[in-house]
DNA sequence: AATAAATATTGATATTTATCAATTTTGCTT
DNA sequence: AAGCAAAATTGATAAATATCAATATTTATT
């Protein structure tokens, strides 16, 4: 009798988010058979390379991230799996306008532009769900760019708490594979400052904090203090 | 004989925009069926508001911005005629997630979102433009993005410039239409230090200013401090 | 478990930018 | 063209944030 792998689990997960966006069994076959591992830390896509591929993230989770010179980057969106990334670059100049890095162990499926270009012209259905999926990463992009122009550095981390516990993990516990850093590249302020807000928020009973695991108490409070700007 | 009227002229290319983005007769005649004005500093969008329409803009200029709070927007996009509007609100949520206010009196299309949506999904042409647009919004939005989070006065003010002149106006001036207080809100900074800047960049001869208009006299020069940091 | 490397934390200080107030210039309306 | 309202400008000051340096903690490696 077979016994299902974490990876079989993961393949079906991977299938259903594919058949939900609809896509078709031989289509599914087409946009899934390139997978790529990459480490933590490792590049998934540099910022003014060319672009040859729309991705699928199958497993793990990534940053997607704006180089700036001098090495301050500004994340602009955290990638959890059965997502697409890549997507600004489907027409256009053919280069990543942005870089992307793997936060942990992480599996990648890789489809040729040119092939999923094609799968979007013959397939209504997936042609608007890919569109939805473009509206969203622009709402995303103006909350962040809303957070980050013109708030002080409270609200500032507040948005980018709330960001990472209600899109991206879901929880009221933001993972430890997220660093301090992270957050401020998120936030658009440096290191040392997430720190001391962090522990604003900590005396002020809105986050407990575990090592480097941030678990939110105070929800309402965290968004207040967003509001307040 | 009959003669054209600006106005004439101004439909003909309208028509020529919308054949390109591969529109048929029939469909031209659907999304220019509707017209409505705008005078100066009437708001064509409210942030917030149900979004019943996409728009095209057919005449005049617009910005777009998000609100905050304390009244201070962070404009993301100038809009310059023959351009579409709220792709951003095709689905999800039926709200309009920025403002849109008219720089000079305009005139735009509205076109019903379920009427929009029908024709993407019975034109694979039109449906692959407007994702390419989509494309463009979101490059534009990562270059705000971070020109906004890790640069300092005089880059933002740069980048600003530089986005005038070579994405909206397409020329060496930038068009008194825009206020110092919008540049203040393209790049996320206080109308003071807008001034103070662009007194700095004159002094430089990078630029020459005649009372709202801006010419550029160095366009080398404005990409080097945009690249400083 | 010991060690090294990376990340986080803290305090002091320097910079940058926002804010406020006063004045001038420009654009608009009649 | 006069007068008014809006926008731009300037200088002084306050507030916010970045930077730097030193230390502590956590994580990864052997």
């Amino acid at each position: 009798m077979k016994t299902f792998s974490p990876d079989d689990e993961n393949n079906k997960k991977l299938v259903d988010f594919l058949k939900k966006l609809g896509l078709n069994s031989p289509e599914i076959k087409i946009v899934t058979s390139t997978e790529i591992e990459f480490k933590k830390g490792e590049n998934v896509c540099k910022q003014g390379s060319f672009a040859s591929y729309i991705m699928i993230l199958k497993e793990g989770w990534l940053k997607s991230y704006i180089e700036n010179i001098h090495f301050k980057n500004t994340i602009f969106k955290i990638t959890k799996p059965f997502s697409i990334i890549g997507l600004s670059c489907l027409y256009g100049d053919n280069h990543y306008h942005f870089g992307c890095q793997a936060l942990m162990p992480s599996k990648v499926c890789l489809v040729e532009r040119a092939v999923f270009d094609n799968i979007i012209k013959g397939n209504n259905k997936f042609a608007s769900e890919i569109i939805k999926m473009y509206s969203n990463s622009l709402q995303n992009l103006y909350d962040r760019l809303n957070s980050i122009s013109n708030k002080q550095s409270l609200s500032k981390v507040c948005d980018s708490l709330i960001y990472l516990s209600e899109k991206i993990f879901e929880s009221d516990t933001i993972s430890p594979i997220i660093t301090r850093r992270d957050i401020a590249e998120l936030s658009g302020l440096a290191t040392e400052n997430i720190v001391r807000v962090l522990a604003e928020l900590k005396t002020a009973n809105a986050i407990a904090v575990d090592k480097k695991e941030i678990a939110i108490l105070d929800m309402d409070m965290l968004k207040r203090f967003s509001c307040f700007g």
